[in-house]
DNA sequence: CTGAAAGCGCTTACAG
DNA sequence: CTGAAAGCGCTTACAG
C-alpha cells in the first residue's frame, strides 16, 4: 500500500483506477506529531488563538492540511460544554408561516455558526411535554421553543422537573406568556390597527374581521386591533362582520365569505387574521364576482411568500419574522453567554406592506417612520 | 444545605418558598458510588445489557432515579462513535411538498430514536456544495439529501473530497441519479400515467399537460406518463396541450390556464405536475366560470395536505411520501449497521386519490390492486 | 455476573 | 510563546 502508484480517477469509467484508500480521520494528534508540536498548541492554533508565533502557526496550518484534519466536534463539544446545536420545538412545517419563520431561523443561525435541530409538535401535550424534558433537547445548547399547548406555568414547571440545571430558553409568540423564560412576540394589536387603518384609508366603511376565536394566542390582540382602528375612525362596531372561525386555513377564508355573501351581509373590506384566511377570502370574492380591491379590500396577516402570488398581489403585515428570527437568536446567544438582558420581552417591529388588494397609497409603510 | 427544610413551591406567588439549589447534573460515577458498583455495571443498565443480576440492576436504577441521572449524551456518543443525529439537506421548507416531506421523516426518525437536524438549501451551488462537505453535517451519522442544484458526478466529487471517510447518504428524489449512494424515487412515470388515466376515465378526450420543463428532475417522466398515457388510449398528443412553465407555483397554474383560454384552445382536462399548479389551475378555471369537473377534470401530483381543502378537493396522486420517509430512513439506518442491501434503488409505491375534481369512480384506487 | 483500566479526541488551566 | 498533565462523561474489551 505505501508505495503505490497514485492514478488519477477516471470519473467516465472508473474503470482501471486505483482507488485511494478511505483513510481514518486524522487526529489532532497526528498534526501535532507532523508539525512537531504539542496537542495544545495545536488546539490553539485551530481555536484562532492570538498567542502563537507565526512560524509555528503556520507550520501548523500545513500539517493540518496535508492530513485533512477537520476538529472532531464531538470531542470539542465533551470539553468544552458547548454543542453549537439549538433545538427548535415548533407546531409543524405544513403551516408556510412556521415553515417560513424555521427558515428563517435556519438562516440566521447559520449565521452565527450553529445548527438547527428541528422537534415537530403535533398538537399532543403528552408529546410537547416529553420532547421538552427529553434528553432529545439535551444535545442542544439551547432552545427555541414555540409553545403550542402548555402555558406559560406548565412550561415553567416542566422545565423545572427536568435532570439538571434548566436549560435555556427563547420562547417565540404569544403563547407561553407568563413563563419565567425571555420571549418575542410580535406586536399583534398595533399591527392589526395599522391593517385596519390601511382599508380605512382606502375609504372602506364595513370592514369585516375573519378569524377570532376564544383560545389562546394571537387572535385576541388581533381583534383588539381592529377594534382599536375602528374606535378611532369614529365607525361603530358591528357583531355581524366578525366572523370566528375554527381554524386559520385558507377553506376559513373562503367558507366566512360565503356565509357573509349568503347572508346579505354589507361589507366592502375584510381583515384576515392571517394570509391563508386572506387568500381564501379572495376565492370566494372571485367566485361571486366581486372585484378586489374596487369592490372589496383586502388584507392579510403574516407576509406569507404566496402573498406576492396572489392576482392581485396580497396587501398585508409583515410582523417581523426576519427579525423575530435575528433577536430570538441573539437573545439565547446572549443567555448562553451569561449576559442576559434585563429586558427578557421583545417586540420586533412590523410594517405594512401595501400591494394590490387595497386603495391606499402603495408605499411600503413602516411601523415608525 | 443539608438539613434544610424542604418546602414546597407555592406556584402562585413563589414568595416565601425555599428554592432548591440547582445542582449539577448527576454523572454515571455518582450513581456508581449510590449504587456501591462500578462505573462499568452503571453503563451496563443503562444499556439494558442483559447479563447484569436483577438486584444489581434493581440497586443502580434506583440510584439514578434518586440522582435524576441521565446520560450525557455528548460523552456517550464520543465514546461509541455515533450520535443518533441524522442531517436532512433539503431544497426548502416553503414548498408544501418539502416541509410535509420533512415533516414525515421528523416524525419518523423519532420514532427510530433518532433526531434531525436540517440543513436548508437556496440555489446557491456553493452553499449546497459546502454543506455537504462541511464540519456541519459532520455531527451526523448519516444524511439524508434532496439534492436541488448538483449532478449525481458532481455529488461523488464532492463526497470523496471530504475529509475522513465517505458519509453514508441516502439520496431522495429524482436529482442526483448516478451517485454512488442508495435512493429513494418516486415512480413518476408509472404515476404520471395512472392521473392520466384516471382523467381518460372520466371521459376526457383533451387533456392539457401542465409544468413540463428541461430541467433535471421529475418533469421529463411526469412527461412521460402522461404521453403514455394518451397512446395506449390511442389519442393523439397535441402539442398546443403541453404548456411548459418556469415553476411549479400556483401562479403558473393560473397563467397557463388563462393563456389557454385566452389562446381559444379547447380542452376538458388538465393533468398539472404538482399539487400547488393544479390549484392554480382551479382558480383560473373559476374565475372563467369554468365548472370543475363537469367542464372541466383535474388531477395534481403530491397529495399535500391543502389538496384536501380546495373546492371541490383536488383529485391527486400520493407518490408515497410516508413510505419514502420510512424507507429511507430504513435504508440509512441498514448503512450504518453494515447491512446494506444490494438493491440501493427503491421506488416507494404510489396511490391515485380521486376526489371531487375528476368524474371516474371515487374510490382511492392504489398502484398494485 | 462484575470491576479495573484504557481511551474516544479534544480543551483548559497551569507552569515554565 | 509552548508543553505536560488532567479530565470532559461515557463505553468497551478484557480479566476474573
Amino acid at each position: 500500500m505505501g508505495n503505490a502508484p497514485l492514478t488519477i480517477i477516471d470519473l467516465t469509467t472508473k474503470k482501471g483506477a486505483i482507488v485511494a484508500p478511505r483513510r481514518q480521520p486524522s487526529t489532532l494528534r497526528d498534526v501535532a506529531r507532523l508539525a512537531g508540536v504539542s496537542p495544545a498548541t495545536v488546539s490553539n492554533v485551530m481555536q484562532n488563538h492570538p498567542r502563537v508565533a507565526d512560524a509555528t502557526r503556520k507550520r501548523v496550518q500545513d500539517a493540518a492540511r496535508a492530513l485533512q484534519y477537520e476538529p472532531n466536534p464531538l470531542a470539542r463539544s465533551l470539553r468544552s460544554g458547548r454543542t453549537g446545536t439549538i433545538a427548535l420545538i415548533t407546531p409543524g412545517l405544513q403551516n408556510a408561516y412556521f415553515a417560513e419563520l424555521a427558515t428563517e431561523l435556519i438562516r440566521t443561525a447559520n449565521a452565527y455558526n450553529r445548527r438547527i435541530s428541528v422537534e415537530v409538535l403535533d398538537g399532543d401535550r403528552q408529546r410537547e411535554e416529553s420532547i421538552l424534558t427529553g434528553t432529545w433537547t439535551s444535545f442542544a445548547d439551547g432552545i427555541l421553543y414555540i409553545p403550542q399547548k402548555l402555558t406559560g406555568r406548565e412550561i415553567d414547571y416542566v422545565l423545572d422537573s427536568r435532570a439538571g440545571r434548566r436549560p435555556p430558553v427563547v420562547l417565540l409568540g404569544e403563547r407561553g406568556a407568563g413563563a419565567d423564560c425571555a420571549q418575542v412576540t410580535y406586536r399583534n394589536s398595533d399591527a392589526s390597527q395599522a391593517a385596519v387603518k390601511l382599508l380605512l384609508d382606502g375609504g372602506a366603511k364595513r370592514v369585516v374581521a375573519i378569524g377570532p376565536h376564544e383560545r389562546a394566542g394571537s387572535a385576541t390582540p388581533r381583534l383588539e386591533g381592529y377594534t382599536a382602528a375602528l374606535k378611532q375612525a369614529g365607525i361603530p362596531l358591528r357583531p355581524e362582520l366578525i366572523r370566528e372561525t375554527p381554524t386559520w386555513h385558507r377553506s376559513a377564508g373562503m367558507e366566512a365569505v360565503s356565509e357573509l355573501l349568503a347572508e346579505g351581509v354589507e361589507f366592502d373590506a375584510v381583515f384576515a387574521f392571517n394570509d391563508m384566511i386572506a387568500l381564501g377570502a379572495m376565492a370566494a370574492l372571485a367566485n361571486a364576482g366581486l372585484r378586489v380591491p374596487d369592490d372589496v379590500q383586502v388584507v392579510g396577516f403574516d407576509d406569507v411568500e404566496e402573498s406576492n402570488f396572489s392576482v392581485p398581489a396580497l396587501s398585508t403585515i409583515d410582523p417581523g419574522k426576519a427579525e423575530a428570527a435575528q433577536l430570538a437568536l441573539e437573545l439565547l446567544d446572549a443567555i448562553l453567554a451569561g449576559t442576559e438582558p434585563t429586558n427578557r420581552q421583545i417586540f420586533p417591529d412590523f410594517s405594512v406592506v401595501a400591494r394590490g388588494t387595497t386603495l391606499a397609497s402603495p408605499n411600503r409603510s413602516h411601523a415608525h417612520d
